[in-house]
DNA sequence: TCTGGGGTCCTAACGCAA
DNA sequence: TCTGTTGCGTTAGGACCC
């Protein structure tokens, strides 16, 4: 309930009330409840209007990604306190190896609760921890350490819950199978339909027939886990592998024009944010959800990475005139892959203009200044010096704007 | 009576090139 | 020059996570 938790430590008169972090319109979903909500049975997932029919007290907030960030920096900080081996797996969650930490803070229960002290004194808000000897058990251990809500009342949680080494399958078999991290609706049916209700169930389980009906990665990775085992690293820093933006809107579209002033708004808010990573995306990609939930994505590649929301709608243009939408779009989506760092880029001219299919004078023009305008803004006015002459060089073996040499840029 | 937005990872089909 | 194999990148879709 991190969301929630963060909405209350700056509106204290909120506590102990049913609060909701999420969008309250007709297409809404809760993206946090608190505990007291939860006692209603509104959880997180759950349709707004279904929240509100059971809880129709429930005080609505709409969201504020920006704040919840910032206060997630400030108890990520106190996990580097413990390790630089931090894992972060979102706003609110991460996986710390502390392996190397032991001789200077003492046993993994020591810091645990060392960590839980100090995230409350630096945040005011309280945190579980998980101990096991992987990550996966670790994870598992956390949820067990967490406060539980029923209809009945809030139990409190432990804090803290370890997996003591030798000990992993004790603790771990008796689980139900959707507990391991990768099953979700469609693979518990699945499994059910085999007879594996629990991770020992699954654990025992025949590994050829269960390769057979989930696939041979999928298959050889639960019945792993099942087994306790899990020999992934605590991985710090890891890249992001895509950017992207998506919307519902509050009611269906149908008009082309419409889609596109929506389209080229989603494209800027993804390309300022490579920019601002410092990335270009060589894959661009085009999300669709009709009204009737159907969902199609379309993409494309390009060679030299680009950053610029006019390049990318160029390249999406194509891709939402192929799409029929006649049916109505509930939601559009837009997002960038295959990201290049900057020094895998041409240059810096590359990096803001994307490529060179301007096929007109204003189109060559206005992505050019817009480049320009970024460049200083990001560069200052000496990157300018070099690149303001870009746009009168002509290539005169081309019809296209700038040189066909690509390094002469 | 309804079903968000941010992502990761995997798979299958297909075209191209060595 | 033709044919078959293999490997790889691209594209679309889907399951899953918080």
């Amino acid at each position: 309930m991190f969301y929630v938790a963060v909405e209350l430590r700056r509106n204290p008169h909120l506590v102990g009330k049913p609060v909701v972090v999420g969008g309250d319109g007709s297409r809404g979903v809760v993206a946090a409840a608190s505990y007291e909500a939860r006692r209603f049975g509104v959880f997180s997932a759950m349709s707004s209007s279904q929240a509100k029919r059971l809880c129709p007290q429930a005080i609505f907030l709409p969201g504020d990604h920006d704040h919840y960030s910032d206060v997630s920096a400030d108890v990520f900080q106190v996990f580097n306190e413990f390790t630089p081996l931090v894992e972060g797996l979102s706003l609110d969650e991460a996986f710390l190896d502390v392996s190397g930490s032991l001789r200077l803070f003492g046993s993994g229960s020591t810091i645990a609760h060392e960590v839980r002290r100090r995230v409350a004194e630096a945040t005011q808000l309280t945190c579980s921890v998980g101990i096991a000897p992987n990550k996966f058990l670790a994870k598992l251990a956390s949820v067990v350490a967490k406060p539980k809500a029923s209809r009945q009342g809030v139990v409190a949680g432990h804090g803290v819950y370890e997996v003591v080494p030798t000990r992993e399958l004790e603790f771990l078999h008796p689980l139900d199978v959707d507990a391991l991290w990768g099953v979700g609706p469609v693979t518990l049916k699945k499994l059910h339909g085999l007879g594996i209700k629990t991770v020992g169930d699954l654990a025992a389980f025949d590994l050829t027939v269960l390769v057979a009906v989930l696939g041979d990665s999928q298959g050889r990775h639960l019945a792993t886990l099942a087994q306790g085992v899990d020999n992934r690293d605590v991985e710090p820093d890891r890249d992001a592998k895509s950017i992207g933006h998506e919307e519902t809107f509050s009611s269906d579209i149908t008009e082309y024009e419409n889609a596109h002033d929506h389209l080229v708004r989603l494209a800027d808010s993804v390309a300022t944010r490579c920019r601002n990573s410092g990335v270009g995306a060589r894959t661009i990609s085009l999300k669709i959800k009709y009204a009737d939930f159907q969902l199609v994505t379309r993409s494309t590649s390009v060679e030299m990475p680009v950053s610029t929301a006019p390049a990318m709608v160029r390249l999406l243009e194509p891709l939402l005139r192929s799409i029929d939408l006649k049916a109505g779009v509930r939601l559009l989506g837009v997002s960038a892959r295959n990201l290049v760092a900057p020094e895998q880029q041409m240059s810096l001219f590359d990096t803001f203009i994307g490529d060179d299919s301007a096929n007109t004078l204003d189109e060559a023009w206005s992505t050019t200044t817009s480049a320009i305008d970024e460049i200083r803004d990001r560069f200052g006015d000496s990157a300018i010096k070099s690149a303001s002459t870009l746009g009168q060089e002509r290539d005169p073996s081309s019809s296209k704007w700038g040189p066909s040499d690509p390094k002469s840029r």
